[in-house]
DNA sequence: ACAATAGTTCGGCTACGATCAAACTATGAA
DNA sequence: TTCATAGTTTGATCGTAGCCGAACTATTGT
């Protein structure tokens, strides 16, 4: 008897719908606890305690205990990688359902992503890069050109360092409530990162919601949309 | 109420074991019928037209007509990628199931996965090319170097006419036997219709196994392990 | 026309697993 | 200590979905 990987144990895990709300709300790449978990999938929290312990002792998620609490994230990044392509079929294949999508305006404003930034405010910053030759499509991936390097080189960003891990350095990534790609790699994660620090949004507690603020969005804007100076 | 993808449908439909030895049957590109996959699932003809009509209608398999058979396919790239997700994060946290892995040594010597080779022997052209190398990792994606780029245009690939589809030129898929990464991609694809053409190998009927002849195996091993003269 | 094979529909059986209430343990606060 | 909150265990209930045998339709071959 031969063996192989059993993806309808992985696959049968996501598939329960209290279980799938769970991880969905766990891509933004925070740590919730389990009663957060239980709110979000709708159950009471035994329930929730049944299903995280599943979800655990598969290795789709990864449970830390913080005096009373337990807060669980994304075990690594084969499970995000996992679900986005699940998310990619179903939309593709119109797919929908009722719960738990990007929950209101401001959500489909702006949102993380995993760790990245998603929603329109994102959208629109990736078309604008495709569009002035920043990013490019090439073989299926997308690549950083030349002229990227010189934008981002001269913005602070250090894509040097990024770009050494095993992680890609940028991936599209299809936003769910745009239908469009945003910026997905260790340079989504890079920007985000950038965009809270420099105050310009604060990621809400608990919540998937990136809030910008007037100023902050427009010095985003103007950010990522200046051209380069000669 | 706001609407998002459903990935637990998708999910459940690939989460259940019969079904999910369906897909597995069909990850090597080929067209099977129904009998062909109830016989793979292990399940009778009834069960596995009920198994079918669900994927169909959820756009995981595409179905097609062919005088008293019904041929069933992957209904897209976005399946077959989701699909080898799910293998990762299965093989990764060690989950094996007993039935319909690789089958025999055959299977495991040489196999087709979705359309590229597998096995034994495309790991080691795999680890060959790496270490040569004609491919590396960069920013968690597999490229192909200058040097490669020579290399395979010394062999007649035109990698050229590959590069512009929406598709990665290369990619690194999951082995499941050998649990080493083999080339995926359009250049992967293009090697195993290589091999077919010049007679080194053939796919098997209804079958992922892919049988080399001895002479043919020397061959293959022979080209891709020649290195450029100059 | 007849037989043979591929696939489907129907009906009923069965089992698994999701669910919750209630009781319990563990940690922190007053 | 005592109370409150976070999380777990237990046990019982209940729906759903997988499964098969038997009967049916459709296509091919003789």
């Amino acid at each position: 008897m031969k063996y192989g990987p059993d993806i309808a144990l992985v696959a049968s895990l996501i598939g329960e719908p209290a279980r799938a709300n769970m991880v969905l709300a766990l891509m933004s790449g925070q740590a919730l606890s389990a009663a957060d978990l239980a709110r979000e999938a709708g159950v009471t929290p035994p329930t929730a305690t049944g299903h995280l312990a599943k979800l655990v002792s598969a290795g789709l998620l990864a449970a830390r205990k913080q005096g009373r609490h337990r807060y669980f994230e994304i075990a690594g990044p084969d499970v995000g990688q996992a679900v986005e392509a699940l998310i990619a079929v179903a939309a593709r294949a119109g797919h929908l359902r009722a719960r738990s999508g990007p929950k209101d305006e401001a959500m489909r404003h702006a949102r993380s992503c995993y760790d990245h930034l998603a929603g329109r405010v994102a959208v629109e910053m990736f078309g604008h890069w495709m569009a002035s030759g920043i990013l490019c499509w090439r073989g299926g991936a997308l690549h950083l050109t030349r002229k990227g390097r010189d934008f981002l080189g001269a913005r602070g960003i250090a894509f040097d360092a990024l770009e050494n891990g095993k992680r890609p350095l940028c991936r599209g990534c299809m936003d769910w409530s745009e239908k469009r790609h945003h910026l997905a790699g260790s340079l989504g994660a890079q920007i985000l990162e950038m965009t809270v620090a420099k105050g310009w949004a604060a990621r809400e507690r608990n919540l998937r919601t990136v809030s910008f603020s007037r100023r902050g969005e427009e010095n985003f804007v103007r950010w990522y949309s200046q051209p380069l100076a000669g």
